[in-house]
DNA sequence: CTGTTAGCGCGTTCAA
DNA sequence: TTGAACGCGCTAACAG
C-alpha cells in the first residue's frame, strides 16, 4: 500500500505539501498539485483513515443508533441517512438499543469509544438526564423522535400528540363515537403522546376516554391481533378503533378479516405511522403520516452542517398527515 | 482522554506493560496486572480505537453492503449481522449498493478505503470476475444471496431454484395447471433461479411454459400491480400466480381484492420470502421462506472464526421451505 | 507557496 | 516478567 511517503518521494515535494492538496483548502500551486495528483494516481494511493484520524482527531464516522433494525420503520430512516453521508464521504456505524436502557447506554459508550464525530439517536429507554448530560460531553449528539425542552435544538421531533389527535379526530368528523384504542408501551414517549392526542379529541366533543376500550400493546403485529381479542370479549361496543402504529392495526384487522367482519363497514381503523406496506394491506390503511425518513435526512444535514460545516440548506420542520385510505368510513 | 501513558504513570509500570495487560494474550504478572488495571478503571481509561488500528493494521470492523435499506428484506438480516458482531466488539459500517454496478463498486471502496478488516456483501450488479478478483485481495468477503463456484466457501446462499420450484409444485399439487409468474428483474440472479424453479416444476408435469404469462417486475409492491393487470387484462386463462417474492404478489392481491374478486377462491397466490408482514396480510400468504436472517448470522460467525478466529460454531446450511397459509387452496 | 519537524496513541520488537 | 525505543501514516504548526 503506499503511503503519504511514497507520493511524496515519486513527486519530489514533502510529505505536507502532498497532505495539502489531499485536503483541497490550503494553498498548493496548480504545478506541484497536478504533479501530486499525477503521482497519487500512479501509486493508486489510498489514504489511511486510521492514520488520518488519529492525527486530525476526526474520523469523518457517524453513530446511528436505533431501538430495531427489522420492521418496517428503521430501514427508510438508516437509508436517507447513510445515503446523505455518504455523498460527502462519511460513513455510518450501526449499533441497535433495543429499547432498553442498559443496551442503549452500552452502544452510546460503544459507538464513543469507536470514535464517532457524532450520534445520531433514536432511544427510548434512557432518560432525559442522561441525554442532556450527554449532549454535553464532547461529542455531538442529535435525538431523532424524542423532545427534550432543555436541548430541542438537537431534537428531531414529530409532533405525536397532534398525529394522535387527527387520527381520532378524523373518526369523530365521520361519526364515531365509541372509538378502542390500541396504545404502544406507555413507557415509550411516542406511545404516551400519541395517546395524549386522541384523548384530547375525544375531549374536544365532550366524549369521556374508556380505559376499558384502551389496551396496551408492543408495537408489533402480534400485539395488534391480542388487543383485538381482548377488544371483542370485552363485550364493549365501539365502531371504530385507532391504532398507535400500523402493524398493531394490521394484526387487529387480521383478526376482524378471519372471523368475517367487514372493514371498514362494521369497524372503522386508523393507523400510524404510514409504513410502506399501509398502502398494500386490504383494506388499505387509512393512517397518520410519519416522516421517519425525512427526520433521517434532517439529522444528517443537520450534522454535516453543524460538525463538518459542510455548506448546506438543512430541511425545515414537519408536521404529521392524515392519509386517507380505505380502512375508516362513515358510522353507519 | 486518559493516554495509555498516564496509566503507565499512574500505576509506575512502562507503556509496555499496560499494552500488555490491555491485550490480554501476553505475560504479565498477577501484580502488576492489578496495579494497571487498578490505575485504568481511576482514570477511566478508553483505548483510542485509531491508534490501535493504526499500529496494529486491525480495525475491528466489518463493512456490509446491501443493495437496499428501506423494504422488508435487509433489515432481519442486519439485526442479525450486528448482534453477532457486536457481542465480539466489532463494529459494522454500512453502505447501499442500489443494485447498480457503479455504486456497488465504489461501495466496495468506499468500505475497504474505511479499512474494513473483512466485507459482507448482498451485490447482484457486480460480476462474477469482479468478486472473484476481489476475493484474491487483502480483504476477506463473504458473499450473501449468490453462488460464485470459483469461490464457494464464501457464499452464503439460499437455493432459490428450489424454492421457485417449491412454490409452483404446491399450486400443481393442488390441482392447478395455469400458473402466471411474476418474475423478479431478469437481471438479477435470484429472480432468475426463481423462475427456472418455477419452469422446473412445470416440466414435470409437461406444462409448457407461457412467456405471455409472465410478467416482469421490479420486486417492489407496485410492480406487483403492475403485473395483476397486465395479466388481467391479457385475456389468458389462469387460475393461481406464483411471485418471485411477497412484496409483489401483494400488491398483485390488493389489485384483486379491489375488484371484488375472491382470494384464494378465484385465484390462488404463492408468494416468496416470507416477510414479516407476509402472516398480517389479508389473506395470510402461503410462502417460500428465505431464511435471510440466519444467512446474515451465519456471514457475521464465519467471519469471526475466519478473520478474528474466534472459537465458535458456524450454521450449517440450510434450504427453502414452504410455508402454507391461506393465499392458496385447490382448484375449484 | 513549500519544507521541516513534532506529535497523534498505541503495538511490538529487542534487550535486560 | 518488564522496559526502551521505534514505527504505523498522517496533520498541523512553524519557518522560510
Amino acid at each position: 500500500m503506499a503511503t503519504i511517503y511514497d507520493v511524496s518521494q515519486l513527486a519530489g515535494v514533502s510529505l505536507a505539501t502532498v497532505s495539502r492538496v489531499m485536503n483541497k483548502n490550503a494553498n498548493v500551486s496548480e504545478k506541484t498539485r497536478l504533479k501530486v495528483e499525477a503521482a497519487m494516481a500512479q501509486l493508486d494511493y489510498k489514504p489511511n483513515t486510521f492514520a488520518q484520524s488519529l492525527a486530525s482527531n476526526c474520523s469523518n464516522s457517524i453513530g446511528v443508533l436505533v431501538s430495531q433494525l427489522d420492521g418496517p420503520y428503521y430501514g427508510p430512516m438508516m437509508a436517507e441517512i447513510e445515503s446523505c453521508l455518504r455523498a460527502e464521504n462519511k460513513h455510518v456505524i450501526i449499533a441497535v438499543g433495543h429499547s432498553n436502557a442498559a443496551t442503549e447506554i452500552d452502544s452510546v459508550d460503544f459507538l464513543l469509544s469507536r470514535g464517532c464525530d457524532a450520534l445520531i439517536l433514536d432511544v427510548e429507554a434512557v432518560s432525559d438526564d442522561y441525554l442532556i448530560e450527554l449532549s454535553q460531553g464532547p461529542t455531538p449528539i442529535v435525538l431523532i423522535n424524542r423532545y427534550i425542552a432543555q436541548i430541542s435544538e438537537r431534537c428531531i421531533y414529530l409532533n405525536n400528540e397532534l398525529g394522535g389527535y387527527l387520527a381520532t379526530r378524523h373518526l369523530l368528523d365521520l361519526g364515531h363515537r365509541d372509538i378502542a384504542y390500541i396504545s404502544g408501551p406507555k413507557n415509550k414517549h411516542d406511545a404516551c403522546e400519541r395517546l395524549e392526542g386522541h384523548i384530547r379529541a375525544l375531549s374536544e366533543l365532550q366524549i369521556a376516554f374508556d380505559p376499558d376500550l384502551c389496551f396496551e400493546g408492543n408495537y408489533k403485529e402480534e400485539a395488534g391481533v391480542e388487543a383485538m381479542k381482548f377488544l371483542l370479549a370485552s363485550g364493549k361496543t365501539f365502531t371504530a378503533v385507532v391504532g398507535a402504529n400500523d402493524q398493531m392495526v394490521s394484526g387487529a384487522i387480521s383478526v376482524c378479516l378471519e372471523m368475517g367482519m367487514k372493514i371498514p363497514e362494521q369497524l372503522s381503523f386508523v393507523g400510524y405511522d404510514n409504513i410502506p406496506f399501509a398502502r398494500y394491506i386490504s383494506p388499505k390503511l387509512t393512517t397518520i403520516n410519519n416522516p421517519i425518513h425525512e427526520m433521517g435526512k434532517m439529522a444528517a444535514l443537520w450534522l454535516l452542517k453543524n460538525v463538518y460545516n459542510t455548506d448546506i440548506d438543512v430541511l425545515s420542520v414537519f408536521s404529521p398527515e392524515l392519509v386517507v385510505r380505505g380502512s375508516a368510513c362513515a358510522r353507519s
